[in-house]
DNA sequence: CCACGGATTGGCT
DNA sequence: GCCAATCCGTGGA
């Protein structure tokens, strides 16, 4: 662990609440990932929430099925989902069991294990400074360069292979609030939160 | 710089 | 069979 990051995880009480709040209050927390052998972390920088009660672009909106029955259980726990042939995400669940929400990772700023992540995305260690901003800002690329896979479906994040550290909350006036990325329903509701002027997110 | 389309698995109808 | 909570390369302005 690095002895510079405050030690605290987020508990149990933090995943459970609504929905909104939650995702908001990611930003700026540390995501954690320890396998035994390497230990990656970075900032949370953008984010964005789903909700299968009224949100037709949730995976949850259909009811209950083995692929996203993990969303639909109690807060706190990863849920990863493989998409486009190609690429895993990974988002937070969030409230209350039977609820179905949960909050997709976008893009982190990469802090600890930046060597091992950029392997991973381009198959080398040295990267240069555009590929610096380009190894997490995007959601199927946090999972790449974090090795985040179906492995990892269902983690307890109160636990201690992937987890969230506490930070400070980002001021209300720091973060920006606009539409969804990639979808083609639900288009209009404003459940993107990213961090102003964050160099890390995966656009304006 | 922006727009477009191909890749490729698997969930659901 | 359709198409996706993405990414990347290509081609044109």
């Amino acid at each position: 662990m690095n002895p510079e990051l405050p030690h605290k995880k987020l508990e149990r009480q933090f995943y459970t609440r609504e929905l909104l709040t939650v995702a908001k209050e990611l930003l700026g927390k540390i995501l954690v990932k320890d396998d035994g052998k390497i230990i990656f972390s970075g900032k949370i920088v953008e984010v964005e929430a789903y909700d299968g009660s009224i949100d037709e672009a949730a995976h949850t909106y259909i009811g209950k099925t083995k692929r996203n029955e993990i969303m639909f259980g109690i807060g706190g726990f990863l849920y990863v989902y493989f998409t486009y042939g190609a690429h895993f995400c990974s988002n937070v669940v969030t409230g209350k069991e039977g609820e179905g929400t949960a909050v997709l990772i976008r893009a982190v700023e990469p802090l600890g294990g930046m060597k091992k992540m950029a392997h991973n995305r381009f198959g080398r260690n040295l990267i240069n400074e555009k590929e610096k901003y380009n190894l997490t800002s995007g959601p199927g690329k946090v999972c790449k360069a974090l090795s985040i896979t179906r492995d990892h479906y269902g983690i307890d994040l109160t636990g201690n292979k992937i987890f969230l550290l506490d930070q400070p909350e980002i001021n209300e006036e720091q973060i920006v609030i606009s539409k969804r990325i990639g979808i083609k329903k639900s288009v209009d509701l404003p459940w993107r939160f990213y961090i102003k002027d964050n160099p890390y997110i995966s656009r304006k």
